[in-house]
Parts: structure tokens; sequence; C-alpha cells
RNA sequence: GUCCCCAUCGUCUAGUCAGGCCUAGGACACCGCCCUUUCAAGGCGGCAACACGGGUUCAAAUCCCGUUGGGGACGCCA
């Protein structure tokens, strides 16, 4: 039994113990970073900020199938981008580097030779096929489907006679009967039944060790007090639990967070489309969004606010705060938080991402600080930068008209206020600014006798191509004179 | 199927541990109005939830039990 805290025990700590906060976040290198990783990490990276811990990040590439470097470059790269900076680890090293788990398998052979000492595991020579028909059997009897402890008993003659021909070999651990009470950081106390389990594999045929055997034994190695990982490894928490029991060391303290789910309440997987951040960041979302966003499902803020910078989110957080249900992921909600981060920063700060964005018309007609001044006339009203293309098209040389500026464009009242403003803007003798063009425009209203809409909109269906966008007279301004003159001409023709 | 977890507006949630302050608050989305040269932004308002049934109690969204529903796990994946 581990003897770790209650949730919210009296006079207890949310860090439940008093030792220096270590967490990590262990991610495989088999893909993209996905919103759950990356929710986990979040957790961790705030938990461990918080308390002035350490944060450690630890590939775990035992499945080599599967594990590429591709993946642990675009892994460690995401995590940059989100800002999740990691206090050991790839690229940082640290006091038990290394932190990837196929460059520690004598750890792991260590752990299993004490265990298989210990009679705690023993070795399994059932093959692929014979397992496959047990589980097929069990589940159609209605039983568990787990392994049903064939090997358990082999003698040191059948063993022998079995590695002397050569028969593949797992080491898998003996469970023994009896509930386990798992203190969970989250929810409370969580009785699991080791039935629930059967006997697991700890190494692998081809000698590298399982997910369980492997993380529970760098836990230990790397001094993890903290285990904050989504609730779908809790059957794994019972796993690592009794093998930790088994080694007689203490495990760490653990916090199940609640899963993230797809419109369809499903687990949150890759089906689910347009989750992982590398498309979240091509599509123009701003990591700060991003990771505001996703602490908010499942945390909320002691003041119930929402839009919180990353210092905020440190000060605030708690485990406390955590809920226990699943949440289901909006894009939607999504969308307006990074909109919201968009409008609360400076258009210098978000240039160097927002240019990427602007399509080749743009990008070749403007010098870069021409850009910014067009990126900050916009900014307000894209909610990701992926919307840039589209509302630029006002600032195109020439922007191209569409149908609605065209209908408007169409009347003989437009085509007589768009003369008198190019008259009048050509009369004009000082450098075109937003407040001369506004005093123009009062005046051509006065000379036409219209205002309003009816004033403005063939002005800026001329100017633009559009009858929305920016203050117009602000972009008049930008083009300056010379442009806006032109294309009021252009649109007489029209 | 078995085991485990979870359960407040369509969605994210506050409130639940320490029952009364809750005719249940906020946010997204949606609808309306205001502002306004447009689109946004912003402001104001509206719609909308304690899954159900039993208890316990003077009092239950809050505690207990059950039911139902949803999810997760059952790998030589992590």
């Amino acid at each position: 039994m581990i003897g770790a805290t209650l949730r919210k025990a009296p006079g207890m700590s949310d860090t439940g113990s008093n030792r220096a906060v270590r967490v990590r976040f262990a991610p495989s290198p088999t893909g993209r970073l996905h919103v759950g990783g990356v929710r986990t990490a979040i957790f961790n990276w705030l938990f461990a900020k918080k308390s002035n811990g350490t944060l450690v990040l630890r590939i775990e590439d035992t499945d080599i199938e599967r594990s590429t470097s591709e993946s642990e470059r675009a892994l460690l790269d995401d995590l940059r981008w989100l800002g999740l900076d990691w206090d050991e680890g790839p690229g940082k090293g640290g006091p038990h580097d290394p932190y990837r788990q196929s460059e520690r398998l004598s750890l792991y052979e260590k752990a299993a030779e004490e265990l298989l000492g210990k009679g705690a595991a023993y070795p399994c020579f059932c093959s692929d096929e014979e397992l496959e028909k047990k589980r097929k059997a069990a589940l159609e009897k209605g039983e568990s489907p787990h392994y049903d402890g064939t090997c358990r008993n082999l003698t040191a003659g059948e063993v022998a006679a079995r590695r002397e021909a050569q028969s593949p070999e797992v080491i898998r651990f003996k469970v023994e009967f009896g509930v386990v009470r798992i203190p969970d950081l989250i929810r409370g106390n969580v009785e699991l039944s080791t039935s629930m389990v059967g006997d697991f594999v700890l190494l692998r045929s081809n000698g590298l060790p399982t997910y369980n055997f492997a993380a529970a034994v760098d836990d230990h190695e790397m001094g993890i007090t903290h285990v904050l990982r989504g609730e779908e490894h809790l059957p794994n928490t019972l796993r690592q639990v009794l093998i930790y029991g088994a080694l007689g060391v203490e495990p760490p303290h653990f916090g199940h967070l609640p899963l993230i789910l797809g419109e369809d309440r499903s687990k949150l997987s890759k089906r689910h489309g347009a989750s992982s951040v590398d498309e979240l960041r091509d599509s123009g979302y701003l990591s700060s969004a991003v990771v505001n966003y996703l602490v908010l499902l499942g945390w909320s803020h002691s003041e119930e606010r929402e839009v919180l910078t990353v210092s905020e989110l440190i000060d605030d957080f708690a485990l406390e705060r955590v809920g226990k249900s699943a949440a289901v992921f909006d894009k939607q909600k999504l969308l307006w938080m990074n909109g919201m981060h968009i409008r609360r920063q400076a258009p210098g700060e978000l240039f160097p991402a927002a240019d990427a964005f602007f399509p080749s018309g743009i990008k070749e007609a403007y010098s870069e600080a021409k850009r910014l001044e067009i990126f900050a006339l916009l900014q307000e009203r894209v909610e990701r930068f992926s919307e840039l293309e589209e509302r630029s098209r006002a600032f195109l040389k020439p922007p191209p008209i569409d149908d609605e500026a065209r209908t408007v464009l169409s009347s003989a009242k437009s085509q007589e206020v768009v003369r008198a403003v190019a008259s009048a803007l050509e009369g004009a003798e000082e450098a075109l600014t937003p407040e001369s063009f506004k005093s123009i425009m009062k005046r051509v209203g006065k000379e036409t006798a219209t205002r309003g809409k009816d004033l403005y909109f063939p002005v800026r269906a001329a100017i633009t191509g559009s009858v929305h966008g920016p203050d117009i007279a602000k972009v008049a301004a930008f083009k300056g004179k010379a442009e806006s003159v032109a294309l009021l001409r252009r649109a007489v023709s029209t």
C-alpha cells in the first residue's frame, strides 16, 4: 500500500509531500504531438512551475517499430513552440541522463533480474498465436481476457529446455490476487482489484521493456514525485504500483486527469481531425491561446477568469481545481480564445508569426514595415492568422472587386460619389491622412447630398474592392493619394 | 462481456469536500438591441442545465444507496 495523501486531506499541501516536486512528461515519439498529450504536458509543466519543481522530459521509445527520430524532433519542436520548457531531458541533459528509454536498457534488465530473483517475475514462452486463441476463448466465455498463467509454474528444467529450444521468451510479472488502494490527487482513493490485470509482460522477447515496466523503473530512478497523466492510465498505475511493491520502493503520487473527448464523445484521437499541434500552428493559432484553452479543459481559475496569460495560469494553478469529468474539445471556443489572444497583443509582437500567412501578392507588393501596418489594421478582425489571406485582399495591387462591391458601384449615385471623391482627393494639397481623408469625405458628402453607407460604400468598394474591412480612412491614408485616386478612377469605368 | 471512472445549460464550467447565501453564476455558440461608414471588436439583453428514483435532514445541485447514461481499460502500444 502506498502512503500517499488523500486529496484535500486537512493539513496537507497540494503536492502531497514535502519533497521537492519532480514531474515528468513522457511522450512516445510515434507521431505528431496531439492535443491530449499537450494537455498532459501543460498540467505537468504548470504544476512544476507553480511548486518551483522540476519538469523532466523523457522519451519513451521502447516500441522500436513505431518510434522515429523525426517524430522525436517534431515533438521537441512542438513543445518549444508551445513554450513548455523542460528542466531535464533531451537537449538539456541532467543528473539522470540519458532521458531516452532506448538508452537506458541496462536499468530495466537489472530491475527484471531483481524481480526474477525475488520470484516476483517469471519467464514465459507462450506464442502469440496461443495467446490470441486464449484471449478469444476467454472473451467468448465472458471472462477477462488476461494471460492465464500457463508458464507461471514452469520448473527450472522446463525453462532450461525451452531456452535450449530457443523459444522466444518474455518476462512476466507475477500478479498476486488482492485489492490495491491507489490514492489519487484528483479523485481521491481508487480501489482496484489485481484481477483486472493478469500477469503482464515486463520484458519483451526482443529484450526491450514494456511501457509499464520502463515507466515504473524510470519514474523511480529519476526521483519523480508526482505522476500526472490521463485517466486511461488508471490500470497502468495499478501495474506500476504492483511493480513498486515487488521492488520494495515507494511509488510516486498519482493524479489522473480527465480525458479530452471529440465531438462524438469518444477519446480524442487523430481521426477527430485538426488536433495535432502542428496543424494548429499551421492554421494560425497562437501557442498562448492553445495552452490557455487546453488548460481550461479540466481546470478552472479560482475567480472564473478565462482569458489568461501564462504567468496568470501559473499563479493560480492548483490540482484542487482540476475536475474529474471528461471534456469535449470545442474548436469554436478555441477559435474565440485565439481571437482574444490575438487582440490582446501588440501588432509588433505578433507580426513575425503572422507574416508567414500573407499571400504572395502582399509579400511582393509591400516591404516588411508596410506589411506590419497592414497586419495592425487587420489584427482586430481575425481569429486566426489563416484568415489573413482573405482579409488582406483589399491591399492587393490592385484589389479584386467582389460581387457585392460591384453591385454597389453600379448605381449612378455611386458613380457620382466616386468621381467626386477622386477629384477632391486630387485637388488636396497635403499628403493623405485618416483625418484629411475624413474631412474630404465630409465635404463630398455635402456636395453630393449623401451620407452614411451611400457615401462610404462606393468609396470603400472602389478603394478596397469590398464593402467590408478596416476603417476606410486608415486604409486610404495607408494606400496614399495616388493609389487611392487611381482606384477610384478605375471604379468609374467599372 | 468484466473491471474502473464520471454525471450542472448544445459545449467548457462555478457551486459539491465543510448542506441553507442557488427563484443555480460565468464563458463559447445562437438570437435580439446599442455603438457605427462596413466587417469585426465592444456594450446590453435573451434562450438554455442540477440524468432519474429512493433515502438522510428543519433544509439537498451539494451527503448516502440504487438505476440509467456516457467514457476508459482489458496488448510483447504508450
